[in-house]
RNA sequence: GCCGACUUAGCUCAGUGGUAGAGCACUCGCUUCACACGCGAUAGGUCACAAGUUCAAAUCUUGUAGUCGGCACCA
């Protein structure tokens, strides 16, 4: 067979997939096990203007682990993809083009026609995301694939608008909001960044009393806003202005007269203890507005540029400008008191960076707390969702919940839901699902529908239920009622609020159940210096570069590899080295095809017990009706017939131990993934794989399969390993998807015959295999410490074979002095231990006898000697052995003082103090025998 | 201001109440017939600091320092 000698990525990624995708692999109809249990994620949806960046890669990699994990299992398993519409994202990118193009601005061409731009921009561009998705290797659902503005999810949007308003749950209502001048829209407090400015100052303005020589100093980070000031207030309790209180200010550069108030509010220790209040540009100075019936000035544009209520000589001025003239006039006056340095942090929109103004704005709010009342009562009673890790996100999200405000839904924008409501002339409102619904509420036709649409997150907050068909209408379908809830949610902690706690809200208010069992919150990749990844910073590492350089399943190792939830500095040596073992994997497996001739793939060469299993049943079929397998003495009476000469049954020390490294290596690669520990499966599939497979077993066992006598022995031998590479493709298939779906396909006597019994008719495919769970029977704790004496004895000679600097082609004669037991194991295992140490010959016996120039060493239950004549270097020999002698002392010496601690031998439990003391004994027999070595050197 | 996380080998990170681990880098040796993206053998850490709980602490508690994050407020 030709196979290359090194991996390939590219070629198995440009081939396996489309296939897969063709084939309805990635469907749950591909199931046709009636009783399948159900299994579905759905992927957050990225921004159907975006690109692909290291977080989508980490979370994507997680989830199409768990779903490849579980289909193989035998779970119907749904993995539900798609796009969000993005709003404002959206909508500056198409209006960036407009103005390119043709020079245009949204307002020029209409809203229509904007949207209509859009919707082609959308179908142009909209299939990068998706086109890098599958690049992935995501077995995601291509034929369910869903859209924030399709018919059917828009339907679900319009439906729990309706509802909620009709509840009293939405409302529409004049409130300061989070404006961005630049977006002109605005914002959510999710959406708002506080940023530290950098250069703040706090301006102190001195306001003339009417009648009076008196002045009243406030202090503002906005000297701006005074234009629209309608009150200066002071707490009530403060001597200082009590006298003031209800009198009457001439506010500069107005001319307009305001009054000093009185509120609890105010802290008199902070500033001058008097605070200018403008009800429309501050969250606060509003509520204050409100209590004391003040005038509410907005004084500026949608741009922040002031309006005409800021007087003629501000119009139209923006915001930093006419700080800076109301500055110099208060200056001019001899009303500038001071300018002081002042440490400010300043929302800014989280979009475009600009600093939010606070505004008075008419807008659409949804009132949180029947939901949210909802969310922590399934808390409460289920701990659902169930957060990983736990700490700190339950409390987070929890805490979140208990603090909540009113959500700002409305945008102003064109690209998004419109919002379902209508006026008419008289300005009445109309909330209905669609314009004839409204028409028919209002009595007429003339009605306008309100111009702005929903946040985006408005949307996505039904993400879990509208994407399987949920619209209100249709309030039941099969996928709803196999797949909701999800099982698992994975995504980053930044969106926690913003959409994981709002699907739990609205799921549980629309469908009376939770959208997903579980939520892993991964972590955040860094850059190498371990820095957020940004644009600005342009440090941020393209998936699409390191799949180019290093391959997809490398980067998809590299990912679930790092501990869940915990943040990484992005290291392409991590990268490379998970490159160098999808390049071992290929070898391991090139080394079997290689040798492959009369074997084939089948599970009953690594578990004769199966296969016996399965014979006893056959026959015990044809023979009763009633077979019980837990009849012992009828099994006994079947068994000879066929047991007797089986390869199959013909194990080495070697292969139990293998298939014992197998099967434990498959229990704990299950047991990790279904706590979610990725890292921990990832680290013992490349140990198992490397280190005790590579390394070990094939080197042990490679004579046997090179052999060119051509025997059932050889062929079984030869079978076996390529069994094994097989069920480590299967384990390790959810993380390295193309290369063991690649390797698999060229291993003999494949076919669906391998699959999941939920798959037989399915076209061959690693991806459908049955995953291997582990047998616990073929754990082989005494064939695991066999092996590990003939690996000690294999370590120490070729430990001295290096510190004396043996040459290769130099081989030695191995003593070694061991009880019969041992002594057996090494006499089975004589060929390997002469390859693998490179001698060429083994004295096994009780105690040594070898001349003085020999080398030695100890295991816990071997003493070992080369004799070196002419080789040794008894200078380097003392070192060695004194090293080996410090070693063990050390070890010593700690043990010795727990054992001398009389409260450790009354209170441990009595197998810690067992062990310990072995252990003693264990050092003691090894120091003596190194003692004993070391005197007949000197 | 409130809440939280992190600090382990040169680097990036696992880990855990009972003798400190990995990958990479470093040192030495190797054209050993799957792989130099390899093989073999070493070296390297008072697990940030201090106190406490415990027979036993890198692991639990408290405090300190540094790093990072979330929330709130900001006249």
């Amino acid at each position: 067979m030709e196979i290359e000698k090194a991996y390939n990525p590219k070629e198995a990624e440009e081939s396996h997939y489309q296939r897969w995708e063709t084939s309805g692999f990635f469907t749950p109809e591909i199931n046709e096990n009636l009783d399948a249990e159900p299994y579905s994620i759905v992927i957050p949806p990225p921004n159907v203007t975006g690109n692909l960046h290291m977080g989508h890669a980490l979370q994507h990699t997680l989830m199409d682990t768990l779903v490849r994990w579980k289909r193989m299992q035998g779970c119907k398993t749904l993995f539900i993809v798609g796009t969000d519409h993005a709003g404002i994202s959206t909508q500056l990118m198409v209006t960036r083009q407009l103005r390119r193009d043709e020079n245009k601005t949204p307002t020029d061409i209409g809203r229509e026609s904007f949207i209509q731009k859009v919707w082609a921009w959308k179908e142009k561009y909209g299939g990068e995301i998706t086109r890098q998705i599958r690049r992935e290797g995501l077995s995601v659902d291509w034929s369910r694939e869903r859209f924030t503005m399709d018919e059917s999810l828009s339907r679900a949007v319009r439906e729990v608008f309706v509802r909620l308003y009709e509840e009293g749950n939405i409302y529409r209502g004049n409130r300061i909001v989070n404006w961005c001048p630049k977006d002109k829209t605005v914002l959510s407090d999710l959406e708002v960044k506080e940023e530290k400015a950098k250069d703040g100052k706090l301006y102190y303005l001195q306001y003339p009393l009417k009648n009076s020589d008196r002045k009243i100093t406030v202090a503002t980070t906005r000297p701006e806003t005074m234009l629209g000031d309608t009150a200066v207030a002071v707490n009530p309790n403060d001597k200082r202005y009590q006298d003031l209180v209800g009198q009457t200010i001439e506010l500069p550069l107005t001319n307009r007269e305001i009054p000093v108030v009185a509120d609890e509010y105010v802290e008199s220790e902070f500033g001058t203890g008097a605070v200018k209040i403008t009800p429309a540009h501050d969250p606060n100075d509003y509520e204050l507005g409100l209590r004391h019936n003040l005038p509410q000035i907005n004084v500026m544009n949608k741009d922040a540029t002031m309006n005409e209520a800021a007087g003629v000589e501000f119009v139209n001025l923006d915001r930093y400008d006419a700080r800076q003239l109301v500055v110099e006039k208060f200056e001019a006056l001899g009303l500038l008191e001071k300018i002081e340095d002042y440490d400010v942090t300043l929302p800014h929109c989280e979009r475009c960076k600009t600093v939010i103004e606070p505004l008075l704005s008419l807008q659409w709010f949804v009132k949180m707390d029947d939901m949210r009342d909802l969310a922590l009562d399934l808390m409460e009673r289920e701990s659902a969702p169930r957060f990983f890790p736990e700490v700190p996100y339950k409390k987070v999200y929890t805490t979140w919940l208990e603090n909540l405000r009113d959500w700002t839904i409305s945008r102003q924008l064109w690209w998004g839901h419109q919002i379902p409501a209508w006026y008419d002339d008289a300005g009445n409102v109309y909330v209905a699902r669609t314009e004839s619904e409204a028409v028919e509420k209002a009595g007429t036709t003339d009605l306008t529908q309100d111009e702005d649409v929903l946040d985006t997150w408005f949307s996505s907050a039904l993400w879990s239920f509208s994407t399987l068909g949920w619209n209100g209408e249709i309030t039941e379908t099969e996928d709803l009622k196999n797949f909701h809830p999800t099982d698992v949610l994975v995504t980053g902690r930044d969106i926690i609020f913003l959409w994981v706690s709002r699907m739990v809200m609205t799921s549980l208010k629309f469908l009376g159940e939770k959208p997903f069992k579980d939520v892993i919150i991964h972590g955040t990749v860094l850059d190498k210096n371990g820095q957020r990844m940004s644009k600005t910073k342009l440090n941020g590492i393209d998936p699409l570069d390191v799949f180019a350089k290093f391959g997809v399943d490398a980067t998809r190792m590299t990912l679930a590899g790092s501990a869940t939830g915990v943040d990484f500095a992005w290291r392409d040596e991590k990268v490379e080295s998970y490159r160098n073992f999808a390049n071992k994997i290929w070898n391991a497996t090139r080394f079997c095809l290689l040798n492959s001739e009369g074997a084939q793939v089948d599970y009953s060469y690594i578990n004769p017990q199966a296969e016996v299993r399965e014979i006893k049943q056959l026959i015990g079929d044809e023979l009763v009706d009633d077979f019980d397998e837990e009849d012992e003495e009828f099994l006994d009476k079947v068994e000879p017939e066929f047991v007797k000469d089986n390869p199959k049954e013909n194990l080495s020390i070697a292969d139990r131990w293998i298939i014992s490294r197998l099967n434990r290596t498959a229990l704990d690669v299950n047991k990790a993934l279904g706590k979610y520990e990725f890292h921990t499966a990832v680290s013992l599939l490349y140990h198992f794989i490397w280190d005790d497979f590579c390394d070990w077993y094939i080197e042990l066992v490679k004579d046997e399969i090179t052999s060119e006598t051509v025997n059932t022995k050889r062929d079984a031998a030869r079978s076996r390993i390529l069994t094994i590479i097989e069920q480590s493709l299967r384990l390790l298939h959810p993380f390295m998807p193309y290369l063991t779906e690649e390797l698999w396909q060229k291993l003999p006597n494949i076919s669906s015959e391998l699959h999941n019994p939920a798959y037989r008719s399915a076209e061959q495919t690693i991806m459908l295999a049955d995953f291997p769970l582990g047998d616990k029977n073929l754990i082989d704790e005494r064939a695991e410490s066999e092996m590990q004496a003939v690996i000690d004895v294999i370590s120490k000679v070729r430990n001295i074979r290096a510190e004396m600097q043996i040459k290769p082609s130099d081989k030695p004669v191995i003593h070694i002095a061991a009880s019969g037991d041992a002594q057996k194991i090494f006499a089975q295992n004589e060929a390997q231990i002469l390859k693998l140490a490179r001698a060429e010959g083994l004295v096994l016996s009780e105690k040594l006898d070898v001349p003085k120039a020999s080398a030695k060493a100890v295991t816990p239950l071997a003493e070992i000697a080369l004799p070196l004549e002419g080789l040794i270097d008894f200078e380097k020999e003392i070192a060695r052995l004194e090293n080996q002698v410090g070693k063990l002392e050390k070890e010593d010496e700690q043990l010795q003082k727990q054992l001398s601690n009389a409260n450790f031998i009354e209170r441990a439990p009595v197998e810690k103090v067992q062990g310990i003391r072995d252990r003693v004994a264990e050092i003691e027999t090894q120091v003596t025998a190194l003692r004993q070595n070391l005197d007949a050197l000197r």
